[in-house]
DNA sequence: ATCGTTTCCGGTATCGTTACCGGCAAAATT
DNA sequence: AATTTTGCCGGTAACGATACCGGAAACGAT
């Protein structure tokens, strides 16, 4: 029993040829006698030699590898790594993942760690406190290539994939409205972060689109995070224009509208209506059930994952594609409004 | 603006001085002229240069990287593998997740891909599907180390971090039978896997210690899903012998379970108590909460994290330790009963 | 003056692989 | 018959780093 795997350099001593043969051989490269490839392969085969990573990545200067950086793991984000995973086990790559933990500065640490001859490139999901890119600028010096998705920061030189958030406030918003809800308040995240703004604009439009007068009074900008809708909610629920419908820009936001409107004994959808975003499994388990924004979530990492290895293999780094998705509407209990009385 | 990191050699022609020279002025090695050496270190600090993992490991036959290999990326275990993460994190490692989707094939398909050169061990959660261990046994026969965590298989000559799962079983039922419940059922999983035989020994243990009689009509084998467990407790629910309190061996078929019981028109906890595992955050939304096992997830993780290094580094292959560590019962609405008639 | 001992440094092999060049036959062309 | 083309193969230098060995110079001790 040998401890160490085979290389090619053992293959050729036992066959009495050089390194070179063997590897052109085993590389289906020209110039080898059909009968001498036969016996190479045929030994490979039986050692079940399997080529050196590390030593391939040296030399061919190509790690075969994806970074991928993401702020958390939650339930939108880590079905993105889904797809992502799915498109680099398709065309042969290893994807490492790191979260960032919502913080810049270990988004810059952990890009650089990366960076020493770990990586080819990155899949990167921006952290929602970054809003600098210069980190990024060092990427594109080094022509090292990279595709953003989910959320991404405005100026930078990569291609993206992304939901169309501004449409997924819409539609949150307009069901909304079609249910007969007057004074719809938003739960809209940190006013930093891309996507908020989007999903901001989209339920603008929709109010705009009705006839609605936009009240500012009516928008929370807070964290995404459940303790912080709750609080904010019970703030809106005792206050003079006490909204009678909430859209909150996530779900977690939307359970801690949920809690705070059943603390204040309101019911759903009667006297209050919510709509979540992201539609995570658990809205349809509470009760009642919270009707949500779906995004394709697998198919947004799967893609973001194909253009990156397309990009790459096809060395192209200067023409950036730009792709959006459209998002969907799972309506549940908490935003029909059976039609007892009036409208 | 130079394109390429800097290595060693650009530093070695910079001052004139040889490559040998600069490699142990950088490794702090010794037989080194104290100016010499901070002109090195200057200069590499000026390029910021950063050694090449690719050629280290090469040279010296270790990745610092450790391939974590699950079956899933649940609530549970994606838990532990934070833990992991920061285990490798301190140490100076690099962690490559693969879920092996409960397939067995695919658990063998990871673990060779990532033996090519990838990875210096693994730290490893297998499948429901994995009975045989042979794919292990190479590992062993190649004197690469790993650990396993959480779910573990008999036989394996390995270090083991995980949960007593037999205590686990018990205090849940104990708690039951102390709330007034008489006849307990137990939804316990697949057969085959270990943790739930664990779980299902300390129901009975539990029932053996307080006098009461263990009947097979009360325990269901199913997969770890929640529809399996709603059609489960649907047939538990409409059988002569039905249960006044069910546990289930994990939260997700304590979800399914909560459906079949206010499908029927139940209450809980008055006519059925009912008892989770994992203490999944989603246990405190539902109404009524759910009452569960809570297990040290992120320590486990961090545990089998830290053994792994450890064991390696001091290239220890022979001394397996085995740890296990005492779970915690959170108690909710869902399993206690108000003293309002009887006992 | 001779012989060790340090101190400091360079040369070379090595890890496993590929790229490039060149060489030697046999086959094909003139 | 001489020359060019081919088919097939080997040698060598990289990729970036470390380990080992050995050498030159300076110094001290006998």
């Amino acid at each position: 029993m040998h401890n160490k795997p085979p290389t090619i350099k053992d293959i050729a001593q036992r066959l009495h040829l050089s390194i070179s043969t063997v590897s052109r051989a085993l590389r289906n490269a020209g110039d080898i006698n059909p009968e001498t490839k036969k016996s190479i392969l045929q030994l490979a085969d039986e050692l079940n030699y399997q080529p050196n990573r590390l030593a391939l990545s040296l030399r061919q200067n190509q790690t075969n590898t994806i970074g991928v950086i993401v702020p958390n793991l939650d339930y939108v984000i880590s079905t993105m790594v889904k797809g992502i995973d799915e498109a680099a086990l398709e065309a042969g790559f290893t994807v490492i993942v790191c979260q960032s933990n919502e913080s810049f500065g270990r988004e810059v640490v952990n890009t650089r760690r990366m960076l020493k001859s770990l990586v080819d490139g990155f899949i990167i999901s921006i952290s929602s406190e970054t809003k600098s890119n210069e980190h990024f600028k060092v990427l594109n010096e080094r022509e090292i290539p990279f595709v953003v998705f989910d959320r991404v920061i405005p100026d930078l030189l990569a291609s993206s994939v992304i939901l169309d958030n501004e449409e997924g406030g819409f539609i949150a918003t307009e069901h909304l409205i079609e249910q007969g809800y007057k004074k719809i308040a938003i739960l809209a995240g940190p006013q930093t972060l891309g996507i908020s703004n989007s999903r901001l604009e989209g339920y603008k439009r929709a109010l705009k689109k009705h006839g609605i007068k936009f009240d500012t009074e009516q928008v929370v900008y807070c964290d995404f995070n459940q303790d912080f809708a709750f609080f904010a909610t019970e703030e809106l629920l005792s206050s003079k224009k006490r909204p009678d419908a909430i859209f909150t820009i996530s779900d977690r936001m939307a359970i801690g509208a949920m809690l705070a409107i059943k603390k204040k004994g309101l019911k759903m959808p009667e006297d209050i209506g919510l709509v979540g975003f992201n539609n995570e499994p658990l809205l349809a388990l509470v009760s009642p059930s919270i009707s949500s924004v779906e995004q394709p979530s697998f198919e947004i990492g799967k893609l973001a994952g194909k253009i990156f290895i397309e990009q790459f293999l096809n060395n192209d780094f200067s023409n950036h594609k730009e792709v959006i998705l459209k998002p969907k509407l799972i309506i549940r209990e908490s935003s029909v409004r059976l039609t007892r009385k009036g409208n």
